[in-house]
DNA sequence: AAAGCTTTCCCCACTTTTCCCCACTTTTAA
DNA sequence: TTAAAAGTGGGGAAAAGTGGGGAAAGCTTT
């Protein structure tokens, strides 16, 4: 299970390194677009389930055809190389606004990868609201 | 299973190429009208579900006569030429509005082929309302 | 039935992108 | 302080994508 956080580059040929620690259980695995603008990284089991999930809808429904869309055609499957890097396709680095620098950040079940910038401010953003938003949690630790 | 999206060209023979990664599953494919203004392409296997589908809806309702005449009507069988690329009747690009630049997405069982502007506009305006991603990401985890 | 035209298909050629490999720098660990 | 591992960058070969020429096939017209 991923936790933590790392600062990584992109390079101009769209590549950014996993995080060593995370690397073995990363061989093959997936990138989507994620909500807050960012980009969501499962290994390629744990998405499978996801995919799974939103492809048996009916397609006759729009909001199903939409989240499909969304999913399933934002998402790339992503092998790393020998120096443990994955390519993110130009359309996911343009949707999380990704530049050079990065965060790459462990949520247990999938990693998030974060246009540094941004990551600040979230960070920023929830530290000075941190009990405002635990306040209106539900109960964590009761479950 | 196909994932992700790419951004190919039709040439002024109605060419269009297969992204590479799909292939070796669709040497023989179906390529149909499908819903907003799309194409949809499935292999041959999975189309003779689908069509199964569609043609045994009752044709007592308009909705499925309609549907089954612009997917059943609407297929044409199409093979991948020795570069991989298929050939997309007239009468499909024009119901599809496709010019040179179209958007071809991954959606598990089938394929999309998209007028990039209508892609684009569509992609957009799905991603202003994530609360559908949200909602879908909650239930999968919850199986 | 032949000639003329269009359409389809097969092949080749060029350009762009991707992928593989090596090498250097920085960080971590012994 | 040295060695190993992690992270980063780039060159070059291979693959993917694209465009077009020309033969073959199919129609139409005379």
């Amino acid at each position: 299970m991923f936790v933590g956080q790392y600062s990584h580059n992109i390079d101009s040929k769209g590549r950014m390194a996993i995080p060593a620690k995370f690397r073995h259980e990363l061989k093959k695995a997936v990138v989507t677009k994620g909500l807050d603008n960012c980009l969501f990284l499962y290994t390629k089991k744990e998405w499978d389930k996801i995919a799974e999930d939103i492809a048996t809808r009916t397609f006759t429904k729009l909001n199903n055809r939409s989240l499909a869309r969304q999913m399933l055609a934002g998402a790339m499957e992503v092998e790393t190389d020998k120096q443990g890097r994955i390519i993110i396709p130009e359309y996911q680095r343009k949707f999380a606004g990704l530049n050079k620098n990065v965060i790459v950040a462990g949520l247990y079940n999938r990693l998030e990868i974060w246009d540094e910038e941004k990551w600040e401010k979230n960070i920023k953003y929830t530290e000075s609201n941190a009990n405002d938003i635990a306040e209106a949690l539900e109960n964590v630790s009761e479950k």
